[in-house]
DNA sequence: TTGTAAGCGTTATCAT
DNA sequence: ATGATAACGCTTACAA
């Protein structure tokens, strides 16, 4: 344990715990000469700011807690690199949570960000109904990147707008009978499946929805359930890359070629649909830049909560999701 | 922001602060009767208990920090949650640190999690030397997960063993040019590369190494610069999973069939390497098997430093590793 | 069982 | 520029 403290440094300096602390978080008030010797001391004496006591002390210290559901799931890693991108610019603190799978970690993690007493948190992938993310929000400004909840600040991509590119991306290639696997139909996330069925219904088609896990291996049984079905579909679109990934799975397994026999389309653009190999077609919600509004969008409410400026209302980003054409709806 | 305190808890339910705080951490000494009474007011009023301050105030609250090296390697999602099954079954509490692709966020990380004064860290996929390792783990114990460092507590996997069933595998297919993606030479990490180059030369055959970065993208260029070039290897072992997808990528690129034309091993068995659409041959070193030994061994020393048992001699527990083949090396 | 009071390691206000 | 000294919100002997 790392047992010297500020008032170690201090006598040791032969100053009072005031110059120290100021020496240390480098704020004005103390000389050049005594700032360098304190410093000096305290790497000799191995000192380490203890950042619990500096946040119990202090009203001052900007911490944002960020929530991410999957750690398995790639678009949460490139929300993450956009988060921090502008955090690291700031002075601000980041504090982790991790998620479930399957949603059943959401509520410890959020509370455990609560009780960190961050001023503010970013959530992505939350997968409770929008009322329960409301309620979780009360005390503490919260963000929510990649879905949008009504009356909650969010940044995402046009889902609905996404959906739609991407199934008449479908149709355009000629394809009449597509599948959508759909995520868990918790309250939100619906708008890749309303783009969807907007773009199959005004082509006139008949919809097909199936619904699947977050899990990609129940993706790959049920998207095989469905290719050994009597009406197999030509063409599936997938809530998310994972899940297309799935299908790809499927399709292999059974001997048939993804954009040959089989078109696919994913959601997301993880660097994995990127991947020569998988040549994933997918609809990009620019991820990565996602995180970076949300983030500003953070250091915007921890400032007005600092300050005296009356809360804004609500605030809404969309960003507009990208089709990027690859081998995989290519005959 | 939670302005409630224990203090307003505690005038509201006509007691003291003492019996606010046994309520609320279930410890004895509290009658049934006003400990539910008491968490009746809190909840009402909206109470949630401030980790900040209960950590400066305790010397009881158990607390892990958790380095990762790379939220888009899966290998350490895998880890992660390993190291969650065992710490969610105790009362520690985690706290996470994330660094960067190139290592150059080990520092900061490293340092945040010993100004948040965690007990004891566990690291995955630190770049630093082995010194630098030591260094930093003088006044807090470190368990080094995925990597062996020699002075400093370790779980992994037996890399040597593992790079050399993995070239062994290549050769008994009947591969003679085997070329090995190594992987940075921090030190450390050097386990693959010598298994590969122990059974190289024992099978008498010629060693050919070519170092790559952890982009993935790099490997595909790096990858593709060998296949073009005038004596093209007739197999591939790469240091990790995802470098492995980078030689997969630059080989399909090029028209050629992975197991087919060119075989490819990798290293992590991730769950993309398991995939059917990839079927990566590759080394399972049960990273999630990794995390939970990590975990154990991060209680165990907390115990330790806890009570005043005298600190044991530094632990290293191999775990030995397996290779899945897949079609990536199958003709 | 319940209350009192002394810390925990900082920051911040006010003197000097 | 520097030094006392109250907070910060909680835990924890020690009393009652």
């Amino acid at each position: 344990m790392s047992r010297i403290t500020m008032e170690d440094v201090a006598r040791e300096a032969g100053v009072s715990r005031a110059l120290v602390s100021i020496a240390y978080r480098d704020a004005v008030g103390v000389s050049d000469a005594t700032k360098a010797h304190i410093i000096d001391v305290g790497t000799r004496l191995g000192y380490v700011p203890n950042r619990i006591a500096a946040r119990l002390a202090s009203k001052n210290v900007d911490t944002v807690g960020v929530f991410l559901q999957d750690l398995h799931n790639e678009v949460f890693a490139d929300v993450f690199d956009g988060i921090r991108d502008i955090i690291d610019d700031s002075d601000a603190q980041l504090v982790l949570a991790v998620g479930r799978i399957d949603g059943s970690g959401d509520a410890a993690a959020i509370r455990a960000l609560f009780e960190s007493r961050v001023d503010v948190i970013i959530a992505a992938g939350l997968m409770m109904t929008d009322s329960e993310v409301r309620a979780v929000a009360q005390g503490t400004p919260l963000i929510s990147v990649t879905r949008d909840v009504p009356g909650i600040d969010s940044v995402c991509a046009d889902d609905v707008a996404g959906g739609t590119i991407a199934t008449a991306h479908l149709i355009e290639s000629g394809h009449t009978n597509i599948v959508f696997l759909s995520n868990p139909q918790t309250q939100g996330y619906q708008g890749r499946q309303r783009g969807y069925l907007e773009a199959i219904t005004a082509a006139g088609l008949e919809p097909r929805i199936v619904p699947v896990t977050y899990d990609r291996h129940d993706a790959e049984v049920a998207a095989g359930l469905i290719v050994d079905s009597p009406h197999p579909p030509t063409a599936f679109f997938a809530h998310n890359d994972q899940t297309a990934l799935g299908v790809l799975d499927a399709i292999v397994l059974r001997g048939l070629r993804p954009g040959k026999d089989i078109a696919v389309v994913g959601y997301d653009n993880t660097s994995l649909s990127q991947a020569p190999v998988i040549a994933l077609t997918t609809v990009d919600p620019h991820s990565i830049e996602l995180g970076r509004s949300a983030a500003r969008q953070a250091l915007t409410r921890m400032a007005d909560a600092a300050g005296d400026d009356a809360a804004e209302a609500r605030v809404s980003i969309v960003h507009e999701p990208t089709l990027v054409a690859r081998a995989s709806t290519a005959r």
